[in-house]
DNA sequence: CATCAATCCGAGAGTTACTGTCATAAGACG
DNA sequence: CGTCTTATGACAGTAACTCTCGGATTGATG
């Protein structure tokens, strides 16, 4: 295209996305538009890997390499990174459940915000199969861990303490609660209002 | 065996279970038994399902009739029953942490020291098989709709209250974190005491 | 005791998710 | 342009299920 003079500029701004790295992008976006589209049409379970590849043009054995199993088509635990970092920011002193409240609140604003139909999408699926759902309460245990290792540097109590577990996890909990009920209802309602809201109720009940 | 005269009470005594029953508990128990003896030897990824049929002496295929899948042969559901009857039981004003609190415990004491060396195994392979722990959350998931309807019922509140989920899905958490630290210990440690523990951290943490 | 209906079991074929291997084609790079 | 790396596709194979069907076992009845 340009002539051959070297142009670092361009070269910086091209750097992150060789165009490779551009393809595989956009295979595995491909694989995934054309794996929720015949979800929506024919259902989770009937649907199958082949037909998949078939949509999205690619042969069976190319969807199993970007996408470990079915399942990861709909689970996917890019959130973790995000609430991780806002964990990791908040100030060492602060309480361990305004910690949370900090880092879950802006990670599920910017989920329910950014793809909110795809994530409906997927809350949906969960709801009717009983293995996507078996797979997103994994991930959820996945986050409790990160979390409450996260937590427990940051405190110095042993990485298995019980007591600093068992908040996270009531904590999580209640949390994918809010997250439910905001699917549940469409996502009509604000997240961060369910959100208080589920939590203002463990309070309550903790408090009597 | 006995002489042609008919016996009623002996026909009560037997009634719940005749023979065909009996067979079946035997053939299911057999079947478990030689799976998790297998799972001990050889791991459960290591394990096929033709392996345990040979092992318990049937086909696959009355294999798949008492269980539906593998993974049935871990995780057994068979809990939720006593802990809704302990739920049941409860007064009706009773708040509900206090109400979970007394179905939750004797439930788990019960369990605990049925059989405990089982609970222990189930939960090692629950750690070591992302499968199994996947259905195994996807059981928790199970017991907090269960609970939540039944506090629903009691309460007159609707049946997706957010606030009533929220809570019980933080206590079943919480109590879930105790059981994993109880197993994580080699079941040396008393439940109980561990439940305590972990409902005090999320009531101090929720009360600062 | 004989028989009949319900139910349980085993055998076999088929589907699907997933794994591993290998040859080939397409980008990266000097 | 040549080479080296890497992505891809074709293929064979495994294991967890599902379905169906004929035969055996059980339990009730005449």
């Amino acid at each position: 295209m340009t002539p051959a003079a070297p142009t670092p500029i361009e070269d910086l701004l091209a750097a992150p996305l060789g165009l490779r790295e551009r393809k595989k992008l956009k295979t595995r976006r491909a694989i995934r538009a054309a794996a929720f589209r015949l979800f929506t049409e024919q259902g989770y379970d009937g649907t199958t890997v082949d037909q998949i590849a078939d949509a999205a043009e690619v042969s069976p054995s190319t969807f199993f390499r970007y996408f470990p199993t079915k399942e990861d088509l709909v689970v996917g635990d890019e959130y973790d990174p995000v609430m991780e970092a806002a964990l990791r920011a908040r100030p060492a002193g602060e309480p361990v459940l305004e910690s949370m409240r900090q880092s879950f609140l802006p990670a599920l604003r910017q989920i329910v915000t950014a793809e909110p139909e795809e994530m409906l999408l997927r809350m949906r699926l969960m709801q009717e199969n009983a293995v996507i759902r078996a797979r997103s309460a994994a991930e959820m245990i996945r986050t409790v861990d990160l979390l409450a290792g996260i937590l427990s540097d940051r405190t110095g109590e042993p990485r298995d303490s019980l007591e600093l577990r068992a908040v996270v996890a009531a904590v999580t909990a209640a949390c994918g609660q809010a997250v439910e009920h905001w699917a549940q209802h469409g996502g009509s309602e604000d997240v961060v209002t369910l959100v208080e809201r589920s939590l203002d109720a463990v309070a309550a009940a903790f408090s009597a």
